[in-house]
DNA sequence: TTAGATACGTTACTCTGTATCTATTCACCG
DNA sequence: CGGTGAATAGATACAGAGTAACGTATCTAA
């Protein structure tokens, strides 16, 4: 099988466990939203908000950024999308969700490419560092700037 | 001794040791840039690039939002400062870099407070998650949102 | 089937940050 | 000193990111 095919197949995955879980949670994962984490699922790294825009327009119909905003909006809560502030960007979230789990997107500073990595360790330790801070910590994710090491 | 001397005797220490951080490493604490860290260190917290604008400026004077960020730039490059990517805000930097530590910011995902915290322990496991996913880690700041115990 | 909630369209706007070009100031060297 | 190149700052304009407000359509549940 093709590399090509390997990753049609992985999209599809990818596609069919959004749908299960917007069903289970009884979530409507709309027309434009579905076409919105498409897009991020095939160009396969963080995508602009302007960038998705143009990417969803056609000819005839220029797609206001408020849709894609509010589209992302639901798959960010949903937890199928991740924002990456320090890019302004969005990238879709892999792997399941472990809850004792810190999920770390790896942002290489100067390609912009991602790996997401789920940690209980950074999230012990950041927990410790948080209480010792007197913080509860929230949010199970977090972004790190690095680079590929080729 | 009041709180309120106890703040300012500390505001003085902050500047005197951007002033000497600067002289050291011959980087030049222009009128400009020390009126924007003083006025972040004053604040107590992270404050917008456009109302560092509207504090800086007077009645005749009004400055143009590329001053504030020329001078935010040689600020987070001394490591004088910390961009908040998630909060479009900066924050200057509390204490000595220690080589080996991750500095994590807590943002108060309520009311926008931080508080940096050092960790030799959290820097080493996001150093292993980073290499167990190919990236070599370079920042060694981040950001992680939480809220404070009360 | 009708009321309420959810989702989408349209317009306009605010906030954040940068490009470009010019003027000034600084530091160093002859 | 005076001049020369680099760093700094001013001015204008613009690009990029995100939201407010309001109306319309669609879905869902009583």
């Amino acid at each position: 099988m093709s590399t090509k095919a390997l990753r049609k197949e992985e999209e599809e995955n990818l596609l069919r466990r959004a749908d299960d879980l917007c069903r289970q949670n009884n979530l409507r994962l709309t027309p434009i939203r579905e076409r919105v984490y498409r897009e991020l699922v095939q160009s396969g790294g963080p995508v602009g908000a302007y960038d998705l825009v143009d990417r969803l327009s056609s000819e005839k119909k220029r797609l206001a950024p408020v849709t894609i905003y509010r589209a992302l909006d639901f798959l960010r809560d949903a937890g199928l999308v991740h924002r990456l502030a320090t890019q302004n960007s969005y990238v879709i979230s892999h792997g399941q969700p472990d809850v004792n789990a810190m999920k770390i997107m790896f942002v290489d500073s100067k390609t912009g490419e991602t790996i997401e990595v789920h940690s209980t360790e950074v999230a012990e330790a950041v927990r410790k560092a948080a209480e010792q801070a007197g913080f509860k910590t929230v949010s199970p994710f977090m972004e790190v700037e690095g680079e590929i090491a080729h």
